[in-house]
DNA sequence: GATGAATGAGCGTTCATTCAT
DNA sequence: GATGAATGAACGCTCATTCAT
């Protein structure tokens, strides 16, 4: 499958290049150079650079989720299932932190934005594994009576931070502090 | 003073257009139009785009700090003050969310990391008011044995996001509910 | 090769537009339009508008002194040498008028000092054919006493003046005179 | 006389900045600032930048020639008047560095043209010393009968290349190396 | 008369996108 | 299908000149 390998060597280098320098600093010519195909090789898998940008966070979101999902329950018990998505989530983040780098980048542009707004209003059988977690605690009385968008901001905010000081070197996430930080967020949220 | 009229016409139209429109969504020419004045005006003012952008991101840090640090002292209990700072922060972004907006984008470029590793690895008399603020909750074992940078991701990183679903209109983030929130980050970080 | 086609429409609009107007006169804009090419097309040959000065002076550099050292020998007498080098070097910048301007601009700027103490610091190897010559009518004691620099000045200053007004059509420079001024500037120098 | 000294002030910070940095090295501003005046100071002297620039250039032209025409008798022999101003000539141009850079500057130019074709076609009345000097040594049959303009450029030419190398340092340009050179070109041009 | 803040045309340069090969 | 040379609109920035004070 040669085409694939084309557009995966292609989204491999918008990943690195625009993880560590920006969407201004990832210029197709640039991209296509790192991924060893000709500039305009890249309008043959992607209409543009936004629908690039838009198609490689859609990769890295599914990545995400296939990851975070392996071993996942809904059927456990609600603080059991939130340690694990919590967890899970920090390792997936320390293990490619081009990827969270990315996905920062990303909700912090107008594309991040359109892209929340699809979420949160979008429709029932699309929704998060989050949402229906709170859903399930706030059901079961066993989460703070709160928005489910504040208990994800409480239970996922923290992490933004942590990770990205992780990543920059400011101080070293091991599993034991993972493991500190997620129940932290259980006692942010937990009723 | 009219001089300073036109450098705030200026800081003014950046704010905007960067809020909404990203640092590359602003162009100098733009900004310029909006703030009535000619593209080369702006260069009497700020030496260049980079410096308007830090400039800004400097007077708004200090509105903030001005309106946070009203009523704190940091002779009160560690409680209490982390319930002022938080709160008052809350309001602060909810009331001037370009500010919000603004400083998010900042913190999501070279500007941000730059000026976050500055203050981190800042000398003791520099240090940020939140800092000491964890440091004393460390030594009278307040708040849980955790790194600083942990306890400053648990108590503000789900702001970000509480404030962000706000302004984008996904929930109303009224007195109430700040005050649960709040509450909340304490539950997260208390011993 | 259609590739250097371009390349070279772009150094003969360069060489008119700066020959005739100077270096501010010939926006790289304008070089573009008279190459029948686009702006950005400039870049892909030239890294920006330093370096295409900068190679334009080395190709004429080069194509003068292909010319003078046609029928040149070294080992032929001081006097021969010097009245060789000297009428080629009248004949090629009368024909080729615009590459004398473009020399003459060129060494009155930023570049041509560094060049010129680059060939004058040069190391012996890379040594100048007129510099050769010079040393060698000392050694042969068949030049005055003087020092290589006022040599050159003698045998090569009186051409600026003359080839300029000749240029601009003060008076016309035919081969009688040319023989005339190289014996002139010949008894300048000889002992 | 309040009025000269400012304009004085502007003609030397524009010396300055010119020689050591070409025309478009000086802008207005910065030449107003180092004059110690307002900007907009500079028009109410000079009409625009380009007057400036050949305003400042006729003063110069003035002083050499006060200067060189000083102790200089148009009844003397060819050779002792040839001596004479090329020596004052070329203790000029090493007292006065900048006015030879800036001279060099201007003669490199449209302006340059101009100015050489006007003095060229001039009036009698308004002729050169120089040409005199030649014009009469022809109808002495002193020099070589060679075009006026031909003389003038193995008399001076040499100059530019001396005095341009002893400023930027090449080598020392003394009194007697001075002798030496006006020598040779009284060689290069006496009959 | 003197000022210097303000202007905006024009510069050198970049880069997403196209299209002939 | 793949290429990469070519494009030109748009960018950040400079500076000669103007004009209200």
């Amino acid at each position: 499958m040669v085409k694939c390998e084309k557009r995966d060597e292609i989204l491999r280098a918008a990943l690195v290049l625009i993880a560590e320098h920006g969407f201004h600093g990832a210029p197709m010519a640039l991209i296509a150079e790192r991924a060893g195909v000709g500039a305009g090789t890249i309008y043959r898998y992607f209409e543009n650079k936004d629908v690039l940008i838009i198609e490689l966070f859609r990769e890295i979101e599914g990545k995400i989720k296939e990851c975070i999902l392996k071993g996942y329950s809904s059927e456990s018990p609600i603080r059991e299932r939130f340690l694990h998505l919590n967890k899970k989530l920090y390792r997936y983040f320390i293990d490619f932190p081009l990827h969270f780098r990315y996905v920062e980048q990303y909700h912090n542009s107008p594309y991040g934005v359109a892209c929340r707004r699809d979420k949160i209003l979008g429709e029932a059988d699309n929704q998060d594994v989050f949402l229906k977690l709170f859903e399930d605690g706030l059901t079961q009385r066993v989460l703070k009576d709160l928005p489910l968008l504040i208990l994800f901001s409480l239970a996922f905010g923290p992490m933004v931070f942590a990770v990205r000081d992780h990543i920059f070197g400011f101080f070293e996430l091991n599993d034991t502090l993972i493991e500190q930080v997620a129940e932290a967020c259980w006692d942010g949220i937990k009723r």
